[in-house]
DNA sequence: TGCCGTCTGTACGATGGCGCACAATGGGGC
DNA sequence: GCCCCATTGTGCGCCATCGTACAGACGGCA
């Protein structure tokens, strides 16, 4: 899964889910002016694709993957039998779901209040958690896209947490030097989304 | 259920859900320095609680009753006891519930990138698509709330609508003359919303 | 009829983010 | 080792929204 690759386009009847094993994806919203905005982050926890057990079988989202890496692809049909079957994964699908649906209201409630450093750091912080690593494979650019602001909004935040020794970046990469300290500038969005994944989703993350 | 009445608290395990016969319920998000931001409205078309049956039992939100009406309540466990029998009810729910992940999403894009005149004419349409009446019974300063803007905010945009012969209001009553028009001024976000619950919950909306 | 409290209108400086333009920097490819 | 281009840095004017403050206006109630 090649950064940038498109899993799938707003209005397009899915085919497959994806299991993310080390990569992430992005969920995102694509205005009628190119402007666009990012929803949710799918990693290793999650499924992309849920619109396929939920039944509308498509949403007006895109996909798309925003830090390299394997994934597992399941063909719909395969994953709709499966949930048909009304056991633990099913339950697993929907607690899944709904965790989704905190992230996205948070993300709501966060493009209304917080600034572009706040914003910045929570996305850091969750996509982080979604990895393995400590550094991200990443331009200003592209956050700047996902966040839906200006790319000179990030590189003055980005450069600001430099600045204070919570990250280190050059050209596409980002290290995280310091999380506590990226956790504590981050707006409260962050953990609310992150102690409802923990609460919902027990197991998944303890893997 | 009276105007300003909690269905439920941030955090609160759910005892009920409630299914809005002709009145509207907002899904708020509070922040901690008690700015809020609406996530989501639930009106005849849809259910208040569906993390009832997703299996969280709770969200980080609250709901409160945003215009006065009546609502049919049903105990948790009879909601979750008819859901996990699979039947067509299921399937609904599901499908309802896809159509409130389409409305967060939209709201979160919304947030970002659109002016305040274009979403309150987004939030007059969502509403009143979900009553009977052309009449909102609502002051300015809960409009604000629920948009999470000022409320002077709110005057001013309303003052141009009413210029442009839109809408009328008056202490706490907006009634709107113009409903194409307040289309057109209404960002995509609207009619996207729109579009989904149409195709994700045709029976419903026909009723 | 008159009062009072709620609701709406208006003003003003502050500020954060936008759009644009262009400079500086550094890494990969030749 | 050098060049080019992707990436990052910086500056500037503009505008929407914010916070605050206060003035009008309407309507229910005494």
């Amino acid at each position: 899964m090649p950064l940038g690759h498109v899993l799938y386009e707003s209005g397009n009847h899915l085919q497959h889910v994806y299991f993310p094993v080390n990569c992430i994806v992005s969920l995102l919203y694509v205005m009628e002016d190119g402007h666009s905005a990012e929803i949710a982050v799918v990693g290793n926890e999650g499924i992309v694709g849920v619109a396929l057990f939920m039944g509308g079988e498509t949403t007006p989202n895109r996909g798309i993957v925003q830090s390299a890496g394997e994934a597992y692809r399941l063909p719909g049909k395969v994953l709709k039998d499966e949930f048909l079957r009304a056991g633990p994964f099913q339950h697993l699908l929907l607690r899944y779901t709904q965790a989704l649906l905190t992230q996205m209201a948070q993300t709501a409630a966060c493009n209304r209040h917080h600034s572009v450093d706040q914003q910045l750091c929570r996305w850091l912080l969750l996509s982080l958690d979604r990895l393995a690593t400590d550094e991200l494979v990443m331009t200003q650019e592209l956050i700047a896209n996902m966040l839906g602001v200006r790319r000179e909004g990030v590189t003055e935040a980005a450069g600001k947490l430099q600045n204070l020794g919570l990250i280190h970046y050059s050209r596409g990469r980002i290290r995280v030097l310091d999380r506590p300290g990226l956790e504590a500038r981050a707006c409260e969005c962050y953990r609310v989304v992150r102690n409802e994944f923990a609460r919902l989703l027990p197991d998944e993350l303890a893997r």
